[in-house]
DNA sequence: ATCCGTGCAAATCCTTTGCATGCTC
DNA sequence: GAGCATGCAAAGGATTTGCACGGAT
């Protein structure tokens, strides 16, 4: 949740212009931990400046993240590109089953591959996805759990 | 690079038919390490059988996928869905230019999250994806890197 | 006043779907 | 011979693009 002044800062410097469109995205942007996808962003946008355009949306996000203001997630991409706002090196642990994506800050420095193992390749970060059921999607599983022998 | 019969007989056993269109994608996903996407598929397996299907190629993938004889993953997925023979598990390293894809098989094993930092998820598996330059493209960065004094 | 950003609509890309025919079992 | 798989074409969802108007600087 970083400061939404922080994300217009960065427009400004750039020398774009600040529109009520743009601050409407970025303070959305700027209190959601849910790693939203483009559409879920049009969706709240327009909900309060009805005329909100579905490429404004995308205009403004592609500028944040070529700023870096902003990361894009392809990861269980499946209603689109996912957004984050938490620009700090973390990882990810999703929900297989309803995508809830939750971020992780835990620093595992361990991690490290031998040269052999980079084959070649300058590397610059690393990121760790973590797979699991939710709390909600264990309860819903625990309910339909038939037992074997039906 | 698993075995295409593995694959074949994972369709035989679930009572799928074998039709000359899946032997032909069998066998190119099997010798293939490039995480091709679904369109990478139907260009080659085109070429060889001119009039396949990009709804062949998608129902079959989806089957296997079904069946658990191959993986998707959406990392990096500016292009589409990109599909992993390597069924173990395994760690990706990315190009973030040129989006080669490489398997890691290194096993981490000391990765784990504390029960606070998994906020209630039941934790199945994770995986790493490392970033990085990759051979070709340092070399093309190392020629387009105009000194700073031009 | 200038020029960038917006909204609209059409276009594009990837993927899915419906349906009649053909091939595998 | 029965039924699933195929190929085609059209539909669908997400994202991009072109263009004229309007607003930020």
């Amino acid at each position: 949740m970083p400061d939404p002044e922080a994300l217009i800062e960065l427009l400004r410097q750039s020398g774009r212009k600040i529109t009520p469109q743009r601050r409407a995205i970025i303070e959305l942007l700027a209190h959601d931990t849910t790693h939203p996808t483009a559409e879920d962003i049009y969706q709240r946008a327009a909900a309060m400046m009805p005329d909100m355009s579905r490429a404004t949306v995308y205009n403004t996000l592609h500028e944040l993240v070529a700023l870096g203001g902003l990361i894009e997630t392809h990861e269980f991409s499946e209603s689109g590109i996912r957004y984050d706002t938490n620009l700090g090196p973390h990882h990810h642990l999703i929900c297989t089953h309803c995508h809830a994506l939750v971020d992780i800050s835990h620093n595992f420095a361990e991690i490290t591959l031998s040269l052999r193992e980079a084959s070649g390749y300058q590397i610059m970060r690393h990121q760790i996805t973590f797979y699991g059921l939710c709390p909600t999607c264990q309860e819903r599983e625990k309910e339909q759990a038939t037992p074997a022998n039906t």
